[in-house]
DNA sequence: TTGAAAGCGCTAACAT
DNA sequence: ATGTTAGCGCTTTCAA
């Protein structure tokens, strides 16, 4: 920079000021210009964050980015954030209180200008640490109870839940199996037990078949095995899309038909479960929508110099009904 | 870092040398870590990264996240970089040149200490800048010409269709459809070409279906279409899994089977088109130890202060036969 | 082993 | 609109 300023016969401030847009006169900036292009002048940015103590960089906690539903959150994330010239800075938590500390104590350290935090149990363990952060921080997508302390941007996963279980109850279906991720998804088990519940039905502990696996192979077991306590269920609820996936396979599997037999109700919709045969009843969470508005939020902040407005967004999930459910068959 | 050295009665020199692990009387350590207790202090990164000229930040680049592909590689890599206290930037850049430069740049100036770049067509065209960072970079999952400039770490695309192809030929096959990314998976097209041609058989151009979608949909309408051109196929080789899965779809709802009346051979052998059904016969590229080998490559650049060997390594991909495969129906 | 001085490249604050 | 001065927090160099 000192170069430049030699070469253009001004000083590194005026060079500054040509770089970060300032006022400049005509002339000047044309020299500077000149100078910048001759000696292939590229600003040093950690320099500059030194100074200003910004980075140009959010990070982002997922579990994980193996799931679907994480990936294309990552993915608008990254969409946002290159918009509007921030970098990302991907870390994935886990399930792990120690992994998510160690990440934010790097964060702090390296003064990311934001932090955005999907839930998950090991975050969850450290949120007295992400309140004290020098930066905003919003968490997304948070199931369980979420802290006051933080602003929050998700859906209510009971009342989806709910959605599931009135959409069941209506078409008719008494004998229903639950295979989920637990103790993660309580709340989406307990929306769909209330459905039924405000009906006098009920469904029992004994009918809820807690996976082994977070994946198909998991959802496959808990399928399996749900068919196997109970031949005549007529329904299964699975309370996230890729277990539906394998709750489908156990279901044909078995020798009966989607939807025919069994009718099979997911969670999430992610992109590809409603491409694949038979496409899968689900419901529709707003994750892009929840991203965008999370990242709004901090983003607003970065920009006002003031902590994040501690705002409770809830987002409305959808049923999105498709190939595999349908009515129970007629006994 | 002052206060701690006045509180500890040191200098800040001292200070630093007790942070970054260096010799230090066991006495001094003990008053220098009380101070640092005593006023929660954080080194600050920023400031170590200007100094130092190193961020301990790894940049990845790949086309996109969305993907199954590709995140598995984002998933490795970030596994692989925590574990050896780097950070991980994670940049798209969606076949597009532009994206690609402003990324690179960007990276430049943020000094990050190395790059990864996976293949896609925005990233070849700027091979130059690639070649000129001050950091070492090194690609992978490289298909079509790899530059002789950097290192790489990929397998052989051609082969891999070649034994995709060698497999559905001596399986009996005789007329096969193709549908195809293209122009990006044109060398795995010419090994299955190959691979029949070997027994003086050809596929011919009008049997090779490119997608119009790079999903299961455009898979889907793909492979309706090679059905159409041609109902007596008796296999489709699909250029990647999410085409294959589509394709699934369009031979079953054509009202035939698989492997039955149409075998299906995918290829990248992402996680979950084993576990669905029917499990998908593809072929295995090893992401996760080409992430591993290319991360080694570049973090051993890192270490040693010099450019990365420039080694072209080619990992060997194989053919995993599950359930969407079988010899043609006798006629 | 520890201390003192210098400077990485940039920008904020003020003076001109 | 531009120049001057100072300093962000750390590490490197050299001296003690």
């Amino acid at each position: 920079m000192a170069d430049v300023a030699a070469r253009a016969g001004v000083t590194k401030q005026t060079v500054s000021n040509v770089v970060s847009g300032k006022k400049v006169r005509p002339e000047t900036l044309a020299k500077v210009n000149k100078a910048i292009a001759d000696l292939g002048y590229k600003p040093n940015l950690v320099a500059r964050s030194l100074r200003t103590g910004s980075t140009s960089t959010v990070g982002l906690f997922v579990p994980s980015v193996a799931n679907p539903f994480y990936s294309e959150v990552v993915e608008e994330v990254e969409n946002l954030l290159v918009g509007r010239g921030y970098n990302l800075l991907l870390a994935t938590t886990r399930d792990d209180p120690d992994y998510t500390r160690a990440h934010l104590e790097n964060l702090a350290a390296r003064s990311v200008d934001a932090l955005l935090v999907a839930c998950d149990n090991g975050v969850a363990q450290q949120i007295p640490m992400l309140v004290e952060a020098a930066f905003p921080v919003a968490l997304f997508a948070w199931e369980g109870d979420p802290p006051t302390t933080l602003p929050v941007v998700s859906i209510d996963y009971e009342h989806a839940g709910f959605l599931a279980g009135r959409y069941l109850r209506d078409l008719g279906h008494r004998n229903v199996a639950v295979i989920a991720d637990l103790p993660a998804h309580t709340p989406r088990v307990a929306g769909l037990r209330r459905a039924f519940a405000d009906d006098g039905l009920a469904i029992d502990d004994h009918k809820v078949f807690a996976c082994i696996r977070d994946d198909a192979v998991g959802g496959f077991d808990a399928g399996r095995a749900a068919l196997e306590a109970d031949p005549d269920v007529t329904a299964i609820f699975a309370t996230h899309d890729i277990l539906a996936v394998g709750a489908v396979e156990a279901v044909v599997r078995s020798g009966r038909q989607v939807p025919g037999d069994v009718s099979i109700v997911g969670f999430d919709d992610i992109a590809q479960v409603g491409q694949i045969q038979p496409a899968l009843t689900t419901i529709t969470v707003p994750k892009r929508e929840m991203a965008q508005q999370a990242v709004e939020l901090l983003l607003r902040a970065v920009d006002s110099g003031r902590p994040p407005t501690n705002v409770f967004t809830l987002l409305r999930p959808t049923l999105t009904i498709r190939d595999s459910s349908a009515p129970p068959r007629a006994t």
